[in-house]
DNA sequence: CCCTTAATAGTCACCTGGACTATAAAGGGG
DNA sequence: CCCCTTTATAGTCCAGGTGACTATTAAGGG
């Protein structure tokens, strides 16, 4: 960081890879998109670009994240920067250095192939493989983060909308670890957090499901879990 | 990540800055280097530089390590991506995107300036502020990040030589949290937890201490502590 | 020779969390 | 219409982890 004047330096290409991950019909999904050129033409891949010269890292995730799922209030989402990958070679054509970022969304919209002409698609997690790049790496990078971040965080309430029952939100901790959690226990231990769920004043849903209908809760104002919720370390791989 | 061809695209420099942590003199510390030229001339600042053409950020952090320690088995040590900072004008003179890194050193050598010609100087971590371009904030993040990493990770031991007393693995979780731990509760964590630490065969350590020689360990198999080892979120400032 | 210092051993109570059973409140099919 | 399934909610029991604390051992120093 000092000596600028002292030395020549090799200027890079600085993008954006966006892992733009969602529950839906009940499994995580990720949105990708089919590239339509070389390399890697007919691959799919992790939307992105490239940051605008007076842009940070984080104003261009968000900015692409809106472009791609055509979302008005992109600014509400969980965005969280992943990390840097900058390996020589990533991108055939040239230096790429690309800032890595997991988005949580709630309600998944249906993608339109908004600023670019490819084509944008909901995948379930389980199929999303082979992708162009290191995409695969990016995107294992970002579900391993999330699911880390919910052991020790209120990040499970950024895949739901602003009401849901405690079957939905135990459903994010299920769908994004690969796990079944004990359904009393896990309303004891979130009833049990301060501040991590509050009941919405007088509602009960009703409508959708065939059992007894499920209070319902809005996200409180706490930010981590103290004590973790944390995923037990079972035998068999993950899903 | 597509449509290279069909857009511009704003080239950046792209820099790695480093912060250097050790235990020194039972304190955190940190490497800094005075800067010798504007902007902020005479500012302390993380050590870091350039990316060269064919080299990742990681391998462009632990050259600039080497270089500003002198130390020779820069490979062994503890090298963790922490962020990317990407913000507009975080140089006054050019768009510089900077991959943040946080080293972990057991036994601090002096730092010699190396490759360049600014001093370079262990600071107890409390005084370090103050620092050039957002360097406090990546030093604050480094910290907290490596305070986060102690609960959950056998990350500790990276701060201690080979051989290790209880004790001296204990003051590294207390300088870095700011927190006192009870000795005794604290040996038994550690114990209980397999592949954290293994015991010296037949050795204990006699000459330093005034009290009873301490047995000495070695930093086992282990990589994760599960269950982790919570530091208690008390009342008062982090310090 | 005692006093201080530090490591090690052990105790006790509390609380969390895993496993499990029971009850309540809906919808659906015969 | 009644029962059966489904889902939410309530509650119990117990093992293990951990905080707080006391006791003992083994060094060095005045």
């Amino acid at each position: 960081m000092h000596g600028y004047d002292k030395y020549a330096f090799e200027p890079f290409a600085v993008t954006v890879d966006l892992a733009v991950l969602t529950l839906r019909a009940d499994a995580l999904h990720v949105l990708l998109v089919e590239r339509g050129q070389e390399p890697y033409a007919g691959r799919w891949a992790l939307p992105g670009g490239f940051l605008l010269p007076d842009e940070s890292a984080e104003a261009a995730a968000r900015r692409e994240l809106a472009e791609e799922t055509g979302l008005a209030d992109v600014g509400a989402l969980h965005l969280e920067q992943l990390r840097t990958y900058s390996e020589p070679g990533r991108d055939p054509r040239m230096r790429v250095v690309s800032v890595a970022f997991a988005a949580l969304l709630p309600d998944p919209p249906e993608p339109h192939g908004g600023g670019d002409a490819d084509e944008a698609r909901w995948v379930p997690y389980a199929e999303a493989r082979d992708l162009a790049f290191d995409h695969d790496r990016i995107l294992a990078d970002a579900r391993e983060r999330v699911g880390a971040k919910l052991e020790y965080t209120c990040l499970a309430t950024a895949f739901c909308l602003a009401e849901f029952t405690l079957g939905e939100l135990q459903q994010v901790y299920e769908r994004v670890w690969g796990t079944a959690l004990d359904r009393p226990n896990f309303r004891r231990k979130v009833l049990a957090t301060p501040g991590l769920v509050e009941p919405v004043p007088g509602a009960a849903r009703l409508t959708g499901g065939r059992g007894k209908p499920a209070a319902l809760y809005r996200a409180g104002p706490a930010t981590t879990l103290h004590p973790p919720l944390l995923r037990t370390p079972r035998e068999g791989r993950p899903a």
